[in-house]
DNA sequence: ATATCTGTTATATAATATATATAACAAGTA
DNA sequence: TACTTGTTATATATATTATATAACAGATAT
């Protein structure tokens, strides 16, 4: 896999990892209906403990990110989650706050859609293979 | 003050007030020059320890928002804080998440600027006095 | 001078979150 | 039978978060 833990990092593993697997499958590195490496297996590449990765796992699980198998493991579920109103709720305390700093340090309105554009369009591109890197 | 603390949320309480900080040095709640509430005062509005909000001042004059005199208290800094290159790439990943998010939840690129413009145009009205609500 | 206000420092305590280690289990597969 | 899944349980260690209490230096107001 493509997973690189900062173990130097204030954010805890599990959602370090929880963030890079959303990544993934927002890159396409992660295909939906793609098994992933078992909890024993990721937690041995990466170097930490298969609970660690079994809670990360799991709470992709309750987002609606995978589906997990007693028997073949986790996998990308085919449909992605909803947007509910908990989640747009979320969203836009997120974004307020990340704004409202950004706005506090002299970052413009267009400076800032520039960034979020580029972000979303190296993602788009992403997608279905490697045409651009 | 206008801090409200949800005693339910997992983000910890200094956190929540250093954001709402933020958010009001960035709406003009809070002006550059204003004085804040001491830490004993504030503790006591909110109903939390005075060593919480002492944490959350500190942390903010390190980032660069408070200056804190030890006679007076802490006051919004004149001059904001930098945009300097640890910023910049907190900045970058943590976007990066929150649009890999949104956009497997199928939020579109345009709906997330949208979002973002709305969020930012509201701040800027806010910015100078109560013109629009 | 005295009382009162700042932030600061120190110490202690409790609860919770994070991460690990080890072991065992049920169920499916080779 | 041996090995793989996730799952559950127990225990332990460490760090974070939050509180409580007390005291201190320095400035200010009465």
């Amino acid at each position: 896999m493509f997973i690189k833990i900062d173990f130097e990092s204030d954010m805890p593993i599990y959602e370090q990892l929880r963030r890079q697997i959303i990544k993934g499958i927002a890159k396409g590195d992660l295909e939906k209906g793609e098994q992933l490496p078992s909890v024993r297996q990721l937690a041995e590449d990466i170097g930490i403990n298969l609970h660690t990765v079994n809670k990360t796992y799991n709470i992709l699980k309750e987002e609606g990110y995978l589906a997990i198998d007693r028997r073949k493991g986790a996998m990308v579920k085919d449909i992605m989650p909803m947007v509910d109103e908990e989640y747009i709720n979320n969203l836009y305390s997120e974004l307020e706050y990340i704004i409202a700093n950004s706005y506090c340090r002299g970052i413009s309105k267009e400076e800032f859609l520039k960034l979020c554009e580029d972000i979303y369009d190296r993602l788009e591109n992403k997608q279905g293979g490697e045409k651009y890197d």
